[in-house]
DNA sequence: GTAACTTTGTGCGTTCATTCACAAAGGGGT
DNA sequence: ACCCCTTTGTGAATGAACGCACAAAGTTAC
């Protein structure tokens, strides 16, 4: 389905980074208006409930499109159905999980997926005692199977939930059986040729950044006996 | 420790955001470094093993001091502990994890939290078939404890990670019991009086997100039949 | 001691993101 | 049919972040 890109004058206009990041909670929280049985919500009551600022979901949502109805505000379920359509989520992602510790598992679990058009063709492990559990409905294969299972799937999307040593490795061979999106758990920094996409989520820099936060208003970094903060030397 | 901030003239230079967010990629790619036995790093490598563009790296370093030996480079170690100090990991953080489904076991057994100070002084829980259990190495308390818990071990961060009907009002009583930082993995967003941070945690933004990027690459969201993109309608 | 070389720290222009503030657009009441 | 009220969509202003490119600072070799 379709088949090339626009390629006449009017270029779909490319969409801020910042504004794709917020996109999925605004659809969150539209979901949750639509499941109290709201109709229609202003940019100022959507905005609060996703937490933003209005001005800036107004420009956010008007890099979409035009979908809102002026002294009105946006009707809910239209809504839903243009932000899932612009980030892709009316058509199925096939998403295979590698590494199934104790996150593998929540991931495996967690509802937010299947909701969303993302569908796990496979968990898999290269640990013996963990290949051929049953989790969330899936058995855990073997590792070695790991190029069989994303090409015979079409898998696009590869999950890694590794230690930190497998994943490079690991991500070179999905990369090479064709997967050109990698969400990353394990603490390292992949690389990747040019095309591949690669997010990184690392549970311990979140609480990093937050004890840096935290220490601020316990006023600012421990210093020295004697305290200065640091000396710019300019003499 | 630091009873106030140096009020006086030079104020510490307020650091980025966008820096502090990247200081802990640093630490981990120096602890790396360091592990390799490797003493001293030029911003060249350090920027590469960190995933980052070099005069990046060498301005957000800039940040915190003059830290570097122009023709040579950093010193691992001595970076190692001008950023931690920076990031307030020289201290420890005491944390609280409240909700033990798979996310909240999987955040327990992570090593990446006791090796940067972080402490989790208990795991809470409401369902009493949790309640009890021995989890890395901790027994699960209930729900009822959380005040008790935050106040008796001076818990200063709540993680939490329950399904997202529970989160807000037990953000709510973290908040009332003394917590000024939470990190929420929950798919809510969570509203906190000023001057409590939270960072919220959304594994099924990071996959739409991806998912975006995705589409793109294959050309772009899918459109009706007959193909315009959008109209912009300005007659 | 000096010259050649390496690498930091940063000034500056550019691009990206946020926020304000308001004109234009639509709905509803009379 | 008209006017008033609400809310969108967006110019324009401001601010934050990025990355180039280079002078200043330090090291090494001779």
């Amino acid at each position: 389905m379709s088949p090339r890109q626009n390629s006449s004058s009017t270029r779909k206009a490319g969409i801020p980074e910042a504004t794709v990041a917020r996109l999925p909670v605004y659809l969150r929280a539209l979901q949750g208006l639509k499941e109290r049985g709201i109709a229609t919500v202003s940019s100022e009551e959507l905005a609060s409930a996703a937490g933003v600022n209005s001005a800036k979901l107004r420009k956010d949502l008007s890099h979409l499109g035009s979908y809102g109805t002026r002294g009105v505000g946006y009707e809910v379920e239209y809504l839903v159905y243009q932000i899932s359509r612009e980030l892709g989520l009316t058509q199925d992602w096939v998403v295979a999980i590698i590494g199934v510790g104790n996150l593998g598992r929540a991931l495996a679990g967690y509802g937010g997926f299947a909701s969303r058009g993302f569908r796990v063709a496979g968990m898999l492990d290269a640990d013996d005692s963990v290949v051929g559990q049953h989790i969330a409905g899936l058995t855990v294969e073997h590792i070695d199977q790991l190029e069989t299972i994303i090409k015979d799937n079409g898998v696009s999307i590869a999950v890694i939930a590794t230690p930190g040593a497998a994943a490079q490795p690991l991500c070179d061979r999905v990369v090479a059986a064709g997967v050109t999106s990698v969400l990353n758990f394990a603490p390292v920094v992949l690389s990747v040729p040019e095309g591949v996409d690669v997010r990184k989520v690392d549970l311990s820099i979140e609480l990093q950044i937050l004890a840096f936060h935290e220490q601020r208003k316990a006023g600012g970094p421990v210093t020295e006996p004697g305290g200065h903060e640091y000396i710019e030397v300019h003499p």
